[in-house]
This record gives C-alpha cells, structure tokens and sequence, in this order.
DNA sequence: CACTTCAGTTTACGTCGTTAGCGTTGGGCG
DNA sequence: CGCCCAACGCTAACGACGTAAACTGAAGTG
C-alpha cells in the first residue's frame, strides 16, 4: 500500500536501466562519429545484437528513441547558453537559441539530419507521438511565448485563420507546449509555425551543405532570418541591442 | 577530320548507354517505391552487382547521379506546367513552379530526401560540382531574373553586402545561372538565396512529415511563405491575380 | 593474326537488421 | 522454502547490402 504509483519491483529498475543505456550508448556512438548500428549498441554494452530486441523493436525504433534523446540533450545545451540572459529577456533568449541551435546543427550534421530531417510516415503514429514530445519545439514555443507576453506581437485571430489551421493550433499536434495558452490566443501558434519554418529553412539549408561554403561560414543568411523576424515579434525598438547579440552569439560560436 | 569533337567511337557509346540505362534504372526503381541499391539495379539490367563498378566508383556515386538526374526530370515537370503561362509572365510561373515544387516534394518524399536534404560534406568536391549544376537551382534563379527583368524590384548593391557574401554572388559555386547577370547586379543573388531558404523551410518541413499533418494538408503554411515573397519580388500590384493562380495550382495539385 | 583493352562474371569478405531456438537465472507465488 | 515461469541473453543462421579480387571472354586495334 506504500506506493500505489510506480509499482518499481527490482526487475523493472533494471530493464529501465539498461533500456536508458542503450539510448545513452547509442548518442555516445554518434557522437564519436560513428554510425549507429544494433551490433555497435549492444557491442559497446557487452552484449550481443539480438538481445536489444528485448528493448527494442527495430532499428527504426531505436534511431527513434536516439532522436528524441538528442533533441533533449541539444535543447539543453540552447537552454544552459540563452539562460546567460535573465528570464524577462526572453528576446535576448531567443536569439542565443537560435543560434545555438545553428551551430549544433553545423557541428553535428549527421545528428541533426536524424532528429531534424528523419522523414515520418503520415500513417506512422507512434513516432508521430514522439515528435509531439519534442523538446526543442517545447523550448520554442515557450520562449515565443514569453517574448508575447512581453511584446504583445499581434497574432491572427481565430477567425482569420484557415479553418484547418484553427483546428491545429487549438488541438495542436506538433510539439507545442501550449496548454497554458488560451484558446483565443492560440494564433500564436501560427507565428510559431512560420517562424519555425524560416529557421529551419537556413538552418538545414546549411547544416546538410546545400548552400554555398561561404555564405555558412559567413552566417549572413542565418543571421537575415533571424533579424527579418525581429519586427514581426514586436522586438523592432530592441533591433540594436539584439543585433549586437545575435554577432556576439554567432562570433562565439565561430570556432 | 569529320567530327573533331565527341570523338565518339562504338565502344564509347555503347559505354554512355549502358551509363545512362544504369541512372534511369534507378530513378525507375525509385518511383516505385523501391529503395536504391547497386544489386537491384544491376539485377534488373541483367547484370551482377560488381559490373556497375566499371560505371560507377561507389555507391555514393550512383545516388549523387540520380540526384542529379531526378533534379532534371523534377525540374522539366515544374517546367512545363509553368508554361502554360507566358514567358513575359515570370511571376505567374514562379509560383506554378513553387507549388509543383511543393507537391513533387510531397508525392515523393523519399526522392526529395535524396536529392534535397542529401548531406553534402564541405571537402567533396565532386558532389558539390554536381550540386552547382543542379538544374532545378538555374531554373529557379532565371525564372527571379525574368521577374526582376519586368519588375526591377530592389536587391541590395555589392557595397551593401558582407564582404564574403560579396564573394559568394560575384564567383557562385551554388547552382544559378550567373553569367547573364551583370556583376553589379548579383545582388539579385541575395535576394535569391533568402528567397530559396524560405522555399525550402516549408517544402522541406511538409517533406519530412515534422509538421502537423493537418497544415500539410491545407497547404496554408505554404501558401504563406509564397504570399510573403510577393512584396519583395515587386510583385504587390499584381497580390490578387498571383494568389488566384497560387490557390488554382494549389487545388490542383491536391489529389 | 596477335595483342591489348575492357565489360562482365564468379567468388568471397565483412557489414548490417532480423528471426528462431536454446540455456540460464532470479523474482513471485503457493 | 521451493517450484515455476517469465524475462533475459546467447548462438546460429538467413538474406540483404557495398565492395574487392581474380578470372573469362569478346570486342577493338596494330
């Protein structure tokens, strides 16, 4: 009767243990460059290849697992760099995670191209969930969130909005943390999707190379997204100060 | 002393053919679903994996050059349904172009991944000369000239670009039909990348399934991106016959 | 005609995801 | 306490893959 909720008998702590190893050792894989296979899991864990299949379904479910990982673990990274600014400067915020999630989209293309450019099956729900859990699209919408609360950006109404778009932003599918905003304000949504669309536009752009060598190492396309959304988010009187962060942030993270 | 150029002897030809078979092969392969493999390939020419070898120096190769060739045979399709607007009407075949664009993304997201979000590592030169010829990269950069021929809406002049992006428009190595473009008038390449970066955010987006798929459907997040490119192309005057043209190829190319 | 070039073969290696079946072991229950 | 079974990990194996090497035969060239 002690604990109704997480009825954790010892057998259970294990497997979760060695199913969080799994994932771990799989994102240290990559991260050493490496590509990621069942064998090289289950080798680096003393164990052989088909004995992941107690944990996992399929490769694709591991890369999946790994994606989300990895989002968790960069989101972080945004987080740690833009909490340099205080929590009523979420502007200030915004941009440093812009950037840095640039530069860890640069540094590491191939993980980026797993959790960012990992095509989903319309049918495919499960992984369709996890995305929704995403939480880097958390962050985003959270920090998009607090600008307005500050900013008061204008946003469409409900009732400007394409009847499909409204039924998305008020029962949101993607990865939104948007309970905690009101139905009537949910057309902030519709700013994040845009705006989440030119960001990503650069940002993949650059990160699988399809773009001139130059203009990334510059980071002058990447950074004229960035400001061009400055106005549309009531940050138009800060464009001086934010600009001067944005050059700081892409100075530092030039390696 | 007949033919000096393509001194084109039996065995070459015969060379080319059985190259070229060896591309449309894969590309049809492709459009069935089927994923790329040298073995299937060779299997459906009659022939055993190894002989590509005298064809193709790996299989990263044979991708590159189906890439190349699915580039082509999107961009002729984009192509042609662009023409049933007249040449001296630029700015109606930009956005037939778009959405066929778009929707060629869509019908065949595992073709788009291959040519479009393809990683393409800085040091390969090879690929990159590929990628510089890239035709759907000159169709579009000569469809924005014949815009900017008619409308001459306003790029930035060389003295107002960063130095390295200078560079970038005067000498491009990304796909774009350069050489009838004036060098003080290469801003316009500026406006081009910007443009293509905001394309790509969405196609690329709606491509992978990492959007709601409700939005996919509408085509509204599209559509935005395209109705936001109208002003900067000096294309304003023209908002309500263009946006009819945009939601007619819109419901056409919805199923 | 002899000689070379080269397209294609067979065989083989090492990798991968995945399946099937076999031991073993340790936790839960009678 | 002792039994049983479920969970775990193993080995062996299958069929795919890219790729390397050596060999065969025919076409082209002097």
């Amino acid at each position: 009767m002690a604990h109704l909720r997480a009825p954790v008998t010892r057998r259970e702590r294990q497997r979760e243990a060695t199913y969080d190893e799994i994932v771990q050792v799989a994102c240290a894989l990559l991260d050493e460059g490496a590509d990621l296979s069942l064998r090289a899991v289950a080798g680096r864990m003393g164990m052989t290849a088909p004995a992941l299949y107690r944990y996992v379904a399929s490769y694709q479910q591991l890369v999946d697992l790994v994606a989300f990982e990895l989002d968790k673990a960069a989101t972080a990274e945004w987080e740690q760099a833009a909490a340099r600014f205080p929590d009523d400067d979420p502007a200030a915020r915004l941009v440093v995670a812009c950037v840095r999630f640039r530069h860890w989209a640069l540094s590491r293309p191939h993980q980026f191209a797993l959790v960012f450019a990992n095509p989903i099956a319309e049918a495919d729900s499960e992984r369709r969930e996890l995305l929704t859990l995403s939480t880097s699209g958390h962050y985003f919408t959270d920090l998009l969130w607090n600008i307005w609360e500050k900013h008061r950006f204008p946003y469409p109404r409900l009732d400007d909005l394409d009847p499909v778009i409204r039924e998305a932003v008020l029962e949101p599918l993607i990865p939104a943390k948007a309970e905690h905003i009101a139905p009537s304000e949910r057309g902030l949504l519709w700013i994040y999707m845009r705006a989440w669309s030119a960001l990503y536009g650069v940002v993949t752009l650059e990160s699988t190379g399809h773009c001139d060598p130059r203009v990334i190492a510059s980071g002058q396309l990447f950074r004229a997204v960035v400001l061009e959304w400055l106005a549309p988010l009531g940050l138009e009187d800060e464009r001086a100060r934010l600009t001067a962060i944005l050059d700081d942030e892409l100075a530092r993270t030039r390696d």
